[in-house]
DNA sequence: AATGAATGAGGTTTCATTCAT
DNA sequence: TATGAATGAAACCTCATTCAT
């Protein structure tokens, strides 16, 4: 009386399948997700979870890069742009659009970055979130946009400015209220001497 | 394995053992410490920390309660001085002193901020970290030495550029750089309109 | 210390098995019958037990319903019968194998019967033993059978009597000397005022 | 800085006021009560506890015995008296004292005759309450006033029917209704043959 | 005689991961 | 490739009893 494997699919499919199934529940419930909950989510076994991700983490990770693959797909940054671009708008806009983000994926935020999941496995340094906006901190101070202050460090300071700016949001603090202070640190963080 | 004999202690001195044991193996391995380790640094009996805390997040809370309390007793606020303080500079002295604090205390922080627990017990709002920050630029902001923006947004902004700068220290950032670009963006978010 | 070889079963056989090992011990046994020794019995790990009961009291909820349920079936009560029957006759069967079922079930009884289980996990009304004994009383008494006092009382009582005959008996006392005495209750407290 | 004996007591008075915070304890929480509880209402030292009682079991047992003492003092049967009593009367009173008796003392009844302590530490047979009705049966039937079985078995079948008259009593049951059938009983399995 | 801090075995339950099928 | 039953280490917590003072 054995049992026939269920649902044969193609490996990608059924690894996508996992991932969604995983990113529907961690946004709705947050950390409490457990193995056992992806699975039944996905209609697939225990077993099969481990058949596509070695750990629990891997899988985060993975949604992790995925999420920041979308948000870059969705907001390029065109630092070699023809034409010359408005820095601060650019800036401005990347970080609204983040800000949104965050919000819109609920759960998942505090999972990936606010678990020990966050310390278990940083973020590689080529796809950090701040590195986005270290980077058009850079191309705006060469510009001539910016304040010429030391693009790593004011970088990673904007960063977290704008990333609690989202928890904020996230947790239902006055979103015009809080975005408004973020856009005046912003401009003051960045503003060149010039006055 | 002979049981080591019985040691009675008045009851605030094996508290206090056992907080300390606690905060030194946090602050060496920072989670992944269990009531288990804790015991056995403090040479105590498992029921023995039962008897002092219902349970692991109650030791968690009394530790971070007392660690701000030892921060504001170390760095009081002086709102209501006689003469009129420098509040540019002793938001800058309180900043530094938090980073050194953070780092000075090594996993326990991220044990306190960046785990699970900072979520099932939120800080109270009166011994709130960021709100130390924003009495200061309240009080700033009535004496006419700071930008008159919404205190409460502004002030949470501000402890998270704080609290990354910590963040980056902690792990072996280049000091003098990071804290640079702290107080330039204290300098710049907090300076008044008029120049 | 070798593990034993994991033995994946059927999940009903692997229910059984626990049932039937948690049955022989607490047979045996009585009260003090922990997980940590049903699963010994049952060659399984503690976790496989909290695979199939959320909880001790569970197991042993389970044990009664099927103890019952096999009294019930080897026991049927004909309340509808074609026939009128002898309900005295009936009545006194089916205590008779009640008894009898108690001593065989050694010290489950005990542990069923006689401690905080009983209480924190009351029998359903529907298939509680009392109620076995009431219906046939209404019968009975419908049929001009029995005396013609509350039901449901004296039913309470009457079970009262058999079950304390049933302990007298497993404790040993002399079986046909308590079971005279249950008999002469039994009788008396049921026969119509006619004489 | 020793902390000095706090309330020297004569060992008698000592051990009264345990018994009684026992007493008080346990008929108003029933089981759930502990050690730890007893000693705080009793404004006394855990460790005091355990210089009177060897243990918690034998706390218990002595209770058990002052109630029985307490009851038989209060209802003395009078097995020898001059004039003939009138036997059914009498047993009947002391029946109805009995469920009386047990509604009084709340949850005490279910800790002393519903857990395990009941098998641990069996009622020795002299103060046996279930004696106390063989007496009377037995001096009745000498009388010629019941019938002539054999009192040890019938005694112990008419004691599990007040007993269970008073647990339905005392679960709240209508009062009346399981009196009636508890007499009804009563008389029914003890008159003479007589008709 | 009295104290009450200390003990630790005992109990329940969880869940990431493994592995026999 | 797929299954899902099985594992067991680990966590949390309780409370009768002990014993240093």
């Amino acid at each position: 009386m054995r049992a026939a494997p269920r649902r044969r699919l193609d490996p990608e499919v059924r690894r996508q399948e996992i991932i969604d199934a995983a990113e529907r529940l961690l946004k709705r419930h947050g950390p409490n997700v457990r193995v056992e909950d992806v699975v039944r989510e996905a209609a697939a076994a225990k077993g099969t979870f481990y058949l596509y991700f070695p750990t629990w983490d891997d899988l985060l990770e993975e949604i992790r890069g995925r999420l920041i693959k979308t948000f870059d797909d969705a907001h390029p940054v065109q630092l070699a742009a023809a034409s010359a671009p408005d820095w601060p708008r650019v800036l401005d806009e990347l970080a609204v659009a983040f800000v949104d983000t965050v919000v819109a994926i609920g759960g998942l935020h505090s999972v990936l970055f606010h678990t020990d999941f966050a310390r278990r496995r940083p973020i590689p340094q080529h796809d950090n979130p701040p590195s986005r906006f270290t980077a058009i901190v850079r191309a705006g101070q060469a510009a001539g946009a910016f304040a010429d202050i030391d693009a790593d460090s004011i970088g990673r300071l904007l960063f977290a400015v704008i990333h609690e700016t989202a928890d904020a949001v996230a947790t239902g603090e006055d979103r015009e209220g809080i975005l408004a202070a973020m856009r005046w640190t912003m401009r003051r963080m960045l503003e060149p001497e010039v006055r």
